[in-house]
DNA sequence: ATGGTTGTTTAACAA
């Protein structure tokens, strides 16, 4: 089972991007971030006839979630626990049902700059209410994927110029060390952990020519239970597709496990 | 230090 994530930037404008990624690499899961719609604007019927299902949990102008599935989903929660007054849209869960099951996490961490501030305390109660769930699904021993945008460079070798980020929200020792906690419960980063991660970024920014100069950084990560892990077969960046017209600032990543 | 770009939405805000 080929389980992708991929921050869109937009569903309107992405769509025929995604659509062509969806068709050449044909993912069984494919968890989106920035939506940036409310569900009933979403384009499900376009998605829908490549084969998908479509679970969403969006809101007006930005954040947004979803989840697109080959395979039947059970038991969809939308919003991440511990905070039923959070406005913002940014986790979708569910239960695959293929060979053997899967729960499949889709998050869209928070930016948190400027840091420090309010945004950034948000970023970090987000993270204390992440490791909360994290936690959960490790005590259930659940073969899981907790995949997305974490908005986290989680060491030095993650950016092509560490020395730029010292200050920013994605890379302030706060933010990395709540990362690392979260990992540390159990989790394999499987881009990083295994001999088939490849050696590149999941994010160029639009400006200043950063894809050009491959000035990126590696903030997208699927992080596995263990028994998730014990099935991981291969994993990649799609980073070709960052050079090609109207792209995202982020690329897909995937895993592919035993399932 | 500033500005550089894109998306959503139309004046900023977020990233």
């Amino acid at each position: 089972m080929k389980i992708a994530s991929f921050n869109i930037n937009g569903i309107k404008a992405r769509l025929p991007a995604l659509l062509t990624w969806l068709s050449e690499t044909t993912p069984d899961v494919a968890l989106l971030q920035e939506i940036k719609s409310v569900d009933a604007a979403f384009p499900r019927t376009e998605i829908e006839d490549l084969g998908y299902r479509v679970e969403t949990h969006g809101q007006k102008g930005f954040n947004g979630v979803a989840i697109l599935s080959r395979l039947p989903l059970e038991d969809v929660v939308r919003g991440l626990p511990g905070d039923p007054d959070d406005p913002q849209a940014r986790w979708i869960e569910a239960v695959v049902v293929g060979r053997d099951a899967v729960r499949v996490c889709g998050l869209y961490l928070p930016n948190g700059n400027p840091a420090p501030g309010p945004k950034f305390d948000y970023k970090l109660a987000w993270m204390a209410r992440l490791k909360d769930r994290a936690t959960a699904l490790l005590e259930a021993e659940e073969t899981a994927v907790m995949a997305g945008d974490y908005n986290i460079i989680p060491q030095a070798e993650d950016a092509a110029r560490p020395e730029a980020w010292t200050e920013d929200a994605l890379f302030r020792p706060e933010a990395r060390d709540a990362f690392r906690r979260i990992q540390n419960l159990g989790f394999t980063d499987a881009l990083r952990a295994t001999s088939a991660a490849p050696e590149t970024y999941t994010f160029w920014d639009y400006q200043a020519g950063a894809w050009d100069r491959n000035d990126g950084i590696r903030i997208d990560h699927a992080l596995l239970t263990p028994r998730a892990a014990d099935r991981l077969l291969d994993c990649g960046i799609d980073a070709e597709i960052r050079g090609r017209e109207k792209p995202s600032d982020h690329v897909p990543i995937w895993v592919e496990l035993d399932l």
